[in-house]
DNA sequence: ATAACTGTGTCAGTTATATAATACAGTTAT
DNA sequence: ATAACTGTATTATATAACTGACACAGTTAT
């Protein structure tokens, strides 16, 4: 069963963007495997706090990526092979840090700067 | 004047916010001094093909924030001191190095990883 | 003074996100 | 079989972001 264990609403950004999210990460961090059984909607949804359609939403574009598998009235389960793992895994990682090295060059930080800094804030982790 | 060359919107983010990031960018870079002259509502409205009520949200929060000034009627200007100048490299810089490096520690990264995946990516950078 | 700009404000309408209250049909354990 | 779950779907409502169309007053160059 994958664990929703320390997952926090943050704001400023949808919430079903956020459980996608949250659930991606745990399959390209080898947490979450194949044939896994997945919260259902109503569970999740008392358990974020959150409405049943929200869920929903989220698990529909999941399943529109292949990334779990839905079966009226059963339980839905991940689907994971090579596949999927490389490319959520590719999506995430280098998406990230692209992100992040364009803003840094915007800034005007250069390479060294930036290594610099992020052995910095590596360290006094607040989070994982 | 404040120059927009090579900013595209972007979509998945309020407009409002891109152009108040733009901004501070451009201080935080040092490419946007002091005194320095503000397009107006209606031109960069314009020039980037939004509603000026959107460019007007965005400067109304730079102008709460202190950054810019704005005198009914004349032209807006920045407004940047050394304080404004700390604040908002700090504010760029060390905020998303901090949303970065959460984000690889629960993908599982490593930090000797992470510092490859920069390096890595920091060469065949699309912007900037 | 007057024309062309400027900032500021309001009102109505659309879209996306999220909530709330249901309903219906398929599955599974008892 | 039946109860308790499951996924799926519908309708209505609320809020934030954004658009569109104005109006009004202050500034500035001519």
């Amino acid at each position: 069963m994958i664990s929703f264990e320390g997952f926090v609403l943050g704001d400023g950004y949808p919430i079903y963007l956020q459980i996608i999210r949250h659930i991606k990460q745990g399959i390209a961090a080898g947490a979450i495997g194949h044939q896994e059984e997945v919260p259902s909607r109503r569970a999740l949804s008392a358990l974020l706090g959150v409405n049943p359609n929200t869920i929903q939403k989220a698990y529909h574009i999941l399943e529109e990526e292949g990334v779990i598998v839905s079966r009226s009235g059963a339980k839905s389960y991940t689907n994971v092979d090579e596949e999927i793992v490389g490319r959520i895994r590719r999506e995430l990682l280098t998406g990230d840090t692209q992100v992040w090295v364009d803003a840094m060059k915007r800034l005007g930080v250069s390479r060294e700067e930036a290594l610099r800094l992020v052995a910095q804030v590596w360290e006094k982790g607040r989070e994982s």
